[in-house]
DNA sequence: ACCTGAACACCGTTCAAGT
DNA sequence: ACCTGAACACCGTTCAAGT
């Protein structure tokens, strides 16, 4: 059961509408909400999710935890924002682009914002990404399919399948680049290692296949994806 | 950085390694890392990841914390034994099937195996997938695959994009389930009063077709996109 | 040799006391 | 009225002392 503020958990619809009330009235000290975000965001490319603390934060902003709460309710509040914040690096896509282009666009996209924030791909794979930011994502895609003539229903779905495709993938992505199996996309992932230590009669097509499974490309496995929904996806409008 | 056991990271080709050939040797006393994950997987289904404490799991178990920390390097350690248990459920696909079938089968049974342990996704999301039940199942299903004359390539790209989509797609079903946002494929997600309290002339389009995204039918969402990826992969084969 | 109580070094969060 | 130092109720983990 997620920690809930007001009995909306922070993410929410209801949260995020919430929010958007309180958001008209600025605050006057040095701390604004977009000053500890961007910190945050700091701490979060350079050292991880769990080295961001409201302590560490305070203390690199220059205060006492305490004075964070004022502008914010809850540590998991304060990734709710982040996560709105990288989202809101994506560009509008181009006018006039067919639907295929434009979900094309918007994965790429979405990708490269998520992949220069490693450490924030999982807080968004646990969100429902219903922020300003998102939305306005939202719009702007489902505008151009609805422009190209698609069926609101394929709309939709369209529009999650890919997003999820891309959050999942950047998520894997990440996490093998943060784990250091994969740096130019040269090094191996220990699989090797793994099999000449498990007894190798058990797993005989993995052993054959290995050669294929043990040096992953994330970028090659994207596009290889990505292309393999957009074909599928393709046969079901 | 995430935290390491002897330079390897738990869930690690080098760590599951490790572990192999320590699993060996039994331990006597009443406590067994079995009984162990055992515990925890009721804690987690039962109460969710956050509440999986050390000391809570200590409690359940009549003991106190330290004495785990004689069977688990750590709560990371722990969790990356309770992922491979919980692919453990997974059964071996029907022999003689064919590639798009067996895959199918893999994605469905995955789900399920899934689904039964909402908590355990965000971390299943988080690993490299490597344990002694991980590779059964990868070596059951390329096996399959194998048999039917796939091109190695194609196993393996398949095989990652599939369980990927499975796993990102169970991550947000979890998500949705565990925010109540959903539970009988009925309920709102609230998207309709964000809008209400959104300057509604921002999203057009997201207000149009809201009526097909704010009731989110994670099965439908799974069909659709699985249909869509496998139409795809067959594109490509 | 094995086990574990008690302690350490942290957390997120709260609130009374300060300005 | 606003801010925050100090405290509270937890964590994961360690290790010296017990058996």
């Amino acid at each position: 059961m997620p920690a809930e503020v007001n009995g909306a958990a922070p993410g929410s619809a209801r949260w995020w509408g919430d929010r958007y009330h309180q958001r008209a009235r600025a605050r006057r000290g040095a701390l604004t909400i977009d000053k500890i975000c961007e910190t945050a965001l700091a701490i979060l490319d350079r050292d991880g999710l769990r080295e961001l603390t409201m302590r560490r934060l305070a203390d690199e902003l220059g205060t006492g935890p305490a004075s964070l709460y004022r502008h914010v309710a809850s540590r998991e509040e304060l990734l709710a924002e982040v996560v709105d914040r990288v989202l809101g690096e994506l560009p509008a896509p181009d006018e006039n682009l067919g639907w295929r282009d434009a979900i094309e666009r918007l994965a790429r996209d979405l990708r490269r914002a998520l992949l220069a924030h490693r450490s924030v791909v999982l807080v968004v794979a646990d969100s429902p990404l219903l922020g300003p930011n998102a939305m306005r994502i939202r719009e702007l895609f489902w505008r151009a399919m609805d422009r190209d003539g698609c069926d609101p229903r394929f709309v939709v779905q369209t529009y999650f399948t890919v997003v999820h495709f891309v959050v999942c993938s950047a998520l894997f992505s990440a996490n093998a680049a943060r784990r250091g199996e994969v740096w130019d996309g040269r090094a191996s992932s220990g699989l090797g290692e793994l099999l000449d230590v498990l007894p190798a009669r058990s797993y005989p097509t993995v052993l054959k296949f290995s050669d294929y499974g043990d040096k992953p490309d994330p970028e090659y496995d994207f596009n290889f994806g990505l292309r393999a929904l957009l074909d599928g996806l393709a046969v079901s409008r």
